[in-house]
DNA sequence: ATATATAACCGTAAATTTAACGTTTAAATT
DNA sequence: AATTTAAACGTTAAATTTACGGTTATATAT
């Protein structure tokens, strides 16, 4: 026992968004609580951090007990800590986000684990802070998509350049105007343009695109800023 | 006990910034630390978060025990919580960064409290994990001056418009266009200039500003975006 | 008194970027 | 062969950014 001091209850939440480009459509997974107080509400997949365990680690392993996924972008984002927060006690709780491509085997892997995927205007009433940490998600989800291009995170490996307007049309719940998005998307040598089409929305059938990895980095690391026109 | 679980030291670091418009240098404030391990070291100031505290309060105990300093800027900036980031025991860590507009009176009361200010470029070895923290404060520092006008934290009320340029190369490092910061930052109508000028740097003087709450709270929420020709 | 020096301040033109919109293309369907 | 539809490409005016040069006010030196 080196330090003289009281210790504190530390958990994570996580927020995990999900993105179909399906039915294109932004999702966060809730859980129904098991434990009291306010078992059977939902809440954010959460769980307590262990001594011997980094907190990045802690943060994967409840995602993975919740939701069978790992090696997916898992981030920190605030940590929460009124005293009042949680009338089961003092829980000072870290919240993650997480950015999931939905495709058909991921959303099976989540179902049986006992998570249910929500629209996000369809969100049910949450526990705690839940409601204030989702905020705190969505604006970070704005904020990013302009400043780095997180998008990416929530699309498949390939994906065409419709498929990308349309989940900034998600993410900013507006229109974009689809000639200057591209342009200014293409302007920054972010994707590669692959020989492969995806035919499923038109006859035409729209290029299928993947991130370039090396220049994804550099811009980041220069701090780029994608303005975004309104459609 | 409602939840059974081990629980854990908490601690808050805090990251104070500060800049003198008389030497035009940012400034950062380290404390000698007083326990072990690496008592005699010098780190960032912090302490224990107490079990009936919030922890936002915890950091402004903090900053007013080691600095006398209150009702200053201080914001959550991250949580550490490597498991071998305290060789005196598993100590999750929240840091917080605090904004000073320097004076001789603000000077003083840090200096009678012990801490000691570096300039950014001269810091000394730093204990535990307090350098990755300095690193990510001072790309914070970077990141926000573009994205919100939060160099006004730093200065006095009143102010001339070259001084807030010199806080701006201070911050970026390098050398900015003087009459296009001067037109872009009154574009904002964030600034209100007064009838008095400040003679010290000129015998013309240069036009005191103050600052324009309500325009600064709309850009903020608008998502103001501040780029800064170089020079 | 007048000249000088200097920071503060003002202005402009070229280059670039953004915003708004029209047109063409490819391929399946009628 | 005509039609339909999403995808892709292109154009122009307006706004912004960049890179400069020139003017102003005033303390200090002559």
């Amino acid at each position: 026992m080196t330090y003289n001091h009281e210790k504190i209850w530390l958990s994570i939440d996580c927020l995990v968004f999900g993105y179909d480009v399906k039915d294109e459509n932004l999702k966060l997974l809730l859980f129904e609580r098991k434990v009291n107080p306010f078992a059977g509400s939902w809440s954010l997949i959460g769980g307590f951090v262990n001594v011997n365990e980094d907190i990045c680690h802690s943060a994967e392993r409840v995602l993975k007990t919740f939701t069978g996924l790992e090696d997916v972008f898992l981030e920190q984002l605030h940590t929460f800590g009124k005293t009042e927060r949680d009338p089961g006690g003092r829980v000072v709780s870290i919240l993650y986000w997480s950015l999931i491509k939905l495709d058909d085997i991921k959303k099976d892997i989540v179902n049986s684990h006992g998570a249910r995927w929500f629209e996000l205007d369809k969100l049910p009433n949450l526990i705690l802070d839940h409601e204030r940490m989702v905020n705190l998600g969505v604006s970070q989800l704005k904020k990013n998509a302009i400043s780095s291009p997180i998008g990416f995170e929530l699309l498949p490996e390939k994906f065409t350049i419709p498929q990308l307007l349309r989940l900034y049309e998600a993410i900013y719940n507006r229109s974009i105007d689809d000639r200057n998005f591209r342009k200014k998307i293409l302007s920054t040598d972010i994707l590669i343009r692959l020989n492969e089409k995806d035919k499923t929305n038109s006859k035409k059938g729209a290029y299928l695109y993947k991130f370039n990895e090396e220049n994804y980095q550099r811009l980041k690391s220069e701090g780029y800023h994608l303005d975004i026109a309104i459609g």
